[in-house]
DNA sequence: TTGGGAGGCTAACGTTGATAGCTAGTATGG
DNA sequence: CCATACTAGCTATCAACGTTAGCCTCCCAA
């Protein structure tokens, strides 16, 4: 993460400053016209607080002094306010993933990440499940994000594949954690340590192959 | 599973036939009243062909030729359908994995128990998001039902942790597997597969070191 | 024969996302 | 300096949703 958050668009360095398979983060859309971005903020807000049954046109409207139909004006949809909230929490998401792999403490890096994802996540459970639940509609994500939101995983396991299966593996652990799916009194400490013995196993032998990174 | 499917209420063999360990599987709620029943089968087939968005009260009505406000006669809510669905739903899941891991054929029981995992849930994704998605009203469930759906899972790893990290992470592979979370392209068989040996390894070697079953 | 429950029905309510159409203010171009 | 056009608000309204109230009709048991 070398980019500076304020860059406007348009004005990112050139991708040589890159390490191979690292991602560039994409521009925050922080220049969203003012009253698109008190609504997605009071969205966030009222998501956060009040869970996602408070989350309603009109309500959103009581936030900013105005009626329901003059959203319309800034917004196609309900949906298309969901969509700008799931922006930012990706990007807080990757923020904080990112910072977890370059100051991994004593811990390492793949355990920073994983207790570093799951304190963010649960403490934002609205927020998370917005974000992370039902489909993606990934033709209107600002192009980038993804990637680098999901490099993080890339970089601790250094492999694709690996990737994807400690993240899945992280995914399913917060959001039935979330949703009380797991037997009560259950050990869950020691269910993440499981999980990330399975994991970082695979990823030492790996990066002690000498192979580095992979493609 | 030992125990007969059409087994009635009441009429369950003894705990000694358990392995210890194992867990009963409680009593299907096959019994429900005619009208109850019809709903829950009419609900189950709207969903799964229609989606979620289709599995409105007057949609359910309809099909069983009357009128919304008499569901109310035989449900509390729309939630007790959706709760008999959800219980429905573990049935089945419980049924296949159960399966699996004692049919594991060539590939040993945890690829089993993986592979026949995606391809159920993922066949029946509006059903799988249902019963799987959203907090869990654990004290409306058949008594028995959860632990008994997610025995599987301790059997293959040996350990009650691996059982549950195991299981979240194949949650999450389905359920961003569903969600189309994966970028474009993704080779998620290798990905299936890397999580997988992680496991693999550490149940292998719990499984080696002479304690057998933990309880 | 009668009483009551089971299970239908219609009418209606409040809430939701969303649209149509009007209007006050403001900025711009001639 | 005025005419135009756009921005961003408003009210009224819609259809669909879950849900409730109240009524009626059939059937069975006392």
């Amino acid at each position: 993460m070398t980019a500076d958050p304020l860059t406007l668009e348009h004005e990112l360095p050139p991708d040589e400053e890159l390490v191979p398979g690292e991602v560039r983060r994409p521009n925050h859309p922080s220049a969203r016209p003012r009253r698109v971005a008190q609504t997605v903020a009071a969205a966030r807000k009222v998501l956060e607080d009040e869970g996602p049954g408070a989350l309603t046109m009109r309500r959103l409207a009581d936030e900013l002094g105005i009626r329901a139909p003059s959203l319309y004006k800034h917004f196609d949809s309900k949906a298309a306010v969901e969509l700008a909230v799931i922006e930012d929490a990706m990007f807080d998401i990757g923020d904080v993933t990112h910072r977890a792999i370059h100051e991994p403490g004593a811990m390492g890096p793949l355990l920073s990440l994983l207790t570093t994802y799951r304190t963010y996540c649960l403490s934002h459970p609205n927020l998370y499940r917005l974000a992370t639940s039902g489909h993606l509609p990934r033709k209107s994500l600002p192009p980038g994000l993804e990637d680098w939101a999901g490099n993080p995983w890339f970089v601790v396991t250094g492999d694709p594949h690996l990737a994807q299966a400690l993240w899945s593996f992280a995914h399913g652990m917060v959001v039935l954690e979330l949703d009380d799916r797991y037997p009560p009194g259950s050990d869950l400490e020691s269910t993440w340590r499981a999980g990330a013995a399975a994991f970082e196993r695979l990823t030492a032998q790996r990066q002690g192959d000498g192979s580095g990174r992979v493609a």
